[in-house]
DNA sequence: ATCAATATCACCCGAAAGGGTAATGGTTTG
DNA sequence: CAAACCATTACCCTTTCGGGTGATATTGAT
């Protein structure tokens, strides 16, 4: 039984070439091609689609919420960004708002058929370019976090102070007095270049200082 | 040229398999293998390696220990690796330590070989699970962040806080009185369930109702 | 041996935070 | 239309924050 597909592109050229290109693999079956998503989901949910090819970059709603609202009345349904933009922003919207792979254009049509092949068994592809991203994504920040030189007791008490202790509690927690306390935060606030908890908490958590 | 390639597996057979299979590619030469990465940074320099194969339980200092020393002595080394295990934190540690690829054991050789190839063509190649569970992790919490029925207003309360300012301030940029914003924040603080505003900056930040 | 950084504590002080209570007007929803 | 919810403001009150200043002991580096 092929799995029925649904396209979503705004050039005619390209929407055309990708239905006639995947029509041919057997196990798909391009049930409909439209070049905007504005009724994506009403659309997934007549053809009864279990997989969608969704440019990013189309009239009316972008992609990006078109993915949203397929995933929101149909979470079953399988759904593949396929678009030119390479961009962190792009990439990482879409996975939030639940794509299921991420294919540059510049895929060869044979990799975009083994891609979407592989999301119909559970994978969740992407384009080389579009990994990269999200391991650096992963990565980064941990570098920099080491940074803003704090001291093995200034860490400890930001962290305290991250899970929502009050100088006096930390106090305690760290059996010292709270003047000290106050005096390590004073420190900390000036290394971390804030003026207050809640910035500095907001620091920490951005900068991965603390976990 | 071949890319000089390493492989660190402790299981015998396995690691004399790999490295014949390997061999066998023509733009490979597998310089060396170990049963233990406890001087892997030290080889990887005597061997000018280009690529390393690192599997995660090994006697000694595990994989992701061994990847980390890898790339903080070089950084320019690719690592891709290779083992079993595909639970949450030996994923994410092993591509916070600097994992170019992360392949499961039930990889066919000649995928295997091709994920190699694809880390020296600058991608990030990971096996369908494992890229399935980096997509989950970004869309993780996504979803339970809208369950604190927080109301539109304070939302950007809820920012501005985030974004160190103090009550005062938040009441002039917002145009109300403060004791607005402290009504604001006390209901904040309600739904949210914490006390202070640093705690709620940090569940904030957390659970990612605010960027 | 000396100097710099660190960790500790104390005291003062004004500003900010945070809780409670109460009231008004607007909107939405049953 | 009433009930519920939301945004708004005011006043009172106690505790906490956060800055400044200054002091002492320990430690590691020079």
């Amino acid at each position: 039984m092929a799995y029925q597909l649904l396209i979503f592109e705004d050039n005619s050229r390209l929407r055309e070439s990708l239905a006639i290109l995947l029509n041919d693999e057997t196990n798909f079956h391009v049930a409909a091609s439209y070049p905007d998503c504005d009724k994506a989901d009403k659309q997934v949910e007549k053809y009864k689609a279990d997989l969608v090819v969704m440019d990013i970059d189309m009239p009316g709603i972008g992609g990006v919420e078109g993915v949203k609202r397929i995933k929101n009345s149909n979470p079953a349904v399988k759904v593949v960004m396929h678009t030119m933009f390479d961009d962190d922003n792009r990439i990482f919207d879409s996975i939030c708002a639940g794509a299921d792979g991420y294919m540059l254009k510049n895929t060869s049509p044979l990799h975009l058929v083994s891609a979407l092949q592989e999301v119909m068994n559970g994978g969740a592809p992407m384009s080389p370019f579009v990994a990269q991203k999200v391991f650096q994504h992963f990565r980064q920040a941990k570098t920099e976090s080491e940074q803003f030189n704090l001291t093995v007791r200034e860490k400890e008490v930001l962290e305290l102070l991250v899970k929502g202790n009050s100088y006096k509690m930390i106090a305690d927690k760290s059996f010292v007095s709270i003047d000290t306390v106050k005096k390590h935060l004073q420190n900390i606030y000036h290394k971390l270049h804030v003026n207050c908890g809640t910035e500095a908490v907001a620091k920490a958590l951005r900068h991965k200082i603390v976990e």
